[in-house]
DNA sequence: CTGCGACCTGCAAGCGCTTGCAAGGAGATG
DNA sequence: CATCTCCTTGCAAGCGCTTGCAGGTCGCAG
């Protein structure tokens, strides 16, 4: 270090007036040495000497203080419902990848799926002067809330569509996730099938069911009733609706879409708790494709989730929006079934007796 | 909205000078009455008249001209290598979770695990004024760097600790997790025993076999020797490293430490290509307790390592150093040994089936 | 020799906020 | 009634940077 200036943790950093004293300018032509985009108005011997002061010095520009001037702050705000959910994870993954080649960077927070608290986060969020936002809600936000926001600063919700009102959001085809599932069933030659419905108030869920639904009568197969929901889209939760089907059910399924990987899970755990065995007595889908679904006992068929992709899809949106676009399309991406062990072609009736004598 | 003013995008927000004009002071005055720490300055009848003043023209102060003044942007960086690996998530959670009672907001960023994208990101970040910094490394990052990067704004070093460096880190202590396998396995009664080595240059790994290797010698193991490492600690690194220690090995283990759950995860694959039981013929236990390790087949036993837990300590040291402490202590957690159906007590040699005759 | 761009550079006015200091007024005190 | 104090408020000077505008120099054509 050529510094001359002490550099403790109190100590000042170099200021673009001390670069200009150094080298006897004024800041202004510092400023403009120093900006690619301006550079080309200062003589290049001048501007030679000036970023060697500034190399020197260890000079670095101050965002901040730039961004009081600019407007721009090159932040973006994610506000996600819970960090700790796995589907969150590969959504902040690809926002990240996404807006950190526009030097932009992304700033989160969570709002424990509480209304008050995201909009406490907008606010909190606008006066960081973030250049756009992301919200990643699995429940419907307060629709006032996000509109009004959108109006302030570019937004985009993701993971979660907002009928009914104009912001732009990318999203996955939950309908034909659920489609894709019942076309599946139907290709394997079941009959009778089944859903394990998730919390319904999360339109992922309910999506997902009436896509079932739809390809399941299109294909004429018959759906039992759904007899309940889950609280949380959870193992446990997934468990507990299997017992039910079983005991409560008029029919039994030879094939079950369990809403989501967790669920589906937990469906495997009672039918081998009641001994069933997955897939010969009864098929299981899941979806979402977390980690190590496929190394499962058996691998559980499911439906990927492009999370990362919706992420990256959803930068991209804000930073089109924040570039003046005047209007951004919503973008739906594919979810795309991923076959594995645990569905199968049904065996005849004879074998599902209670369970005992498969094979 | 009974803001007079446009509310369209490009409308300007109300300013603290804009509020001094509605009530007829100064900014100064708005100024104090609008912090909380210095609003026992003013008069509460005029206190009064601003607040509503404030409220009804919506405004909101703006923390980047804010902390240009104080010093302070009330922003932590948060670098990672890398978002998408599954230890990542929940360190970032924690930190989030710490720092947003603080009112203070993450600011995250991802080097790919490049020591030049690390300094660039470094300096940006010190350019943004961040008031602390965090660092997720599986690998050593670049000492010189770090120590130099750490006299100029508080930062620790988590998930990974740095020798040598002064700088606070908070790691989780793998060489007891080592240990504790190695413990769990002689408490099973197991005589031979090996390890499924990580990549070596992250010291997660080599710290696991220190521990493993040091305890399996303290209750008299025989441990084979380690053969080969993995390149990368995946699953199938772990399917490799496994076939190579059965068929290399001078004699056979009957239990195997993986060095992480995706690695024990192929070790289990791979016996079951080689037609052993897990865990009857060989017991395998991993690392981390991903999610769905619980419901594996058999359900891995492993070592839980608490990512939360790192990432709000981290966010804790982070903050008292910001407080101006003069030194903290770096924090070492302790993980916990998480017993489930992949270990077992071994068999007699008769019922190692492919082997012939161990013991 | 005058005039006129082209090219560089500096001036000064902010961006929206904080803060040390001083000033004004109202009570309180001797 | 003069003096002192406390309580409120305003002034002004920034924090570190950008930017419209003006001023200066120089080369060159008229």
């Amino acid at each position: 270090m050529t510094t001359p200036t002490d550099l403790t943790i109190s100590g000042k950093r170099a200021t673009l007036a001390d670069v200009a004293r150094e080298v006897g300018l004024s800041p202004s032509t510092v400023s403009r040495a120093l900006d690619p985009g301006r550079s080309s108005m200062v003589n290049s011997a001048t501007r030679e000497r000036i970023m060697e002061a500034a190399g020197r010095l260890g000079y670095r520009p101050d965002v901040q203080a730039r961004s009081l001037m600019t407007g721009r702050t090159q932040t973006i705000a994610v506000i996600a419902a819970d960090l700790g959910n796995t589907w969150v994870t590969p959504i902040v993954h690809g926002i990240a990848s996404r807006v950190s080649v526009e030097g932009i960077v992304p700033i989160i927070a969570e709002t424990n799926d509480d209304s008050a608290v995201l909009a406490n986060l907008i606010d909190h969020m606008l006066s960081r002067r973030v250049d756009g936002m992301i919200i990643l809600a699995a429940r419907l936000p307060d629709a006032a809330v996000i509109s009004s926001a959108a109006r302030i600063v570019p937004l985009v919700v993701a993971a979660r569509g907002l009928p009914a009102v104009d912001v732009p959001s990318v999203t996955v085809d939950d309908r034909l996730g659920g489609e894709v599932v019942a076309e599946h069933f139907a290709d394997l030659g079941h009959q009778v099938v089944a859903q394990l419905m998730g919390p319904p108030d999360v339109s992922n869920f309910s999506l997902r069911r009436e896509g079932f639904s739809a390809a399941a009568k299109r294909r004429g197969l018959r759906e039992l009733p759904i007899l309940g929901e889950a609280a949380l889209p959870t193992q446990e939760e997934g468990r507990r609706l299997m017992h039910q089907l079983l005991t409560d059910a008029t029919g039994r399924p030879t094939a079950v879409f369990a809403q989501n990987d967790p669920m589906a899970v937990g469906a495997i755990v009672a039918l081998r708790e009641l001994g069933f065995a997955v897939p010969d007595d009864i098929s299981i889908a899941g979806s979402n494709d977390m980690p190590l679904t496929e190394v499962l006992t058996p691998g559980l068929t499911t439906v990927r989730y492009p999370g990362w992709e919706v992420g990256h899809a959803a930068a991209a949106v804000a930073i089109r929006l924040l570039d003046r676009a005047e209007h951004v399309d919503s973008v739906i991406l594919d979810p795309v079934l991923v076959p594995r062990a645990s569905t199968t072609a049904p065996l005849g009736a004879a074998t599902l007796a209670g369970g005992e004598n498969v094979d």
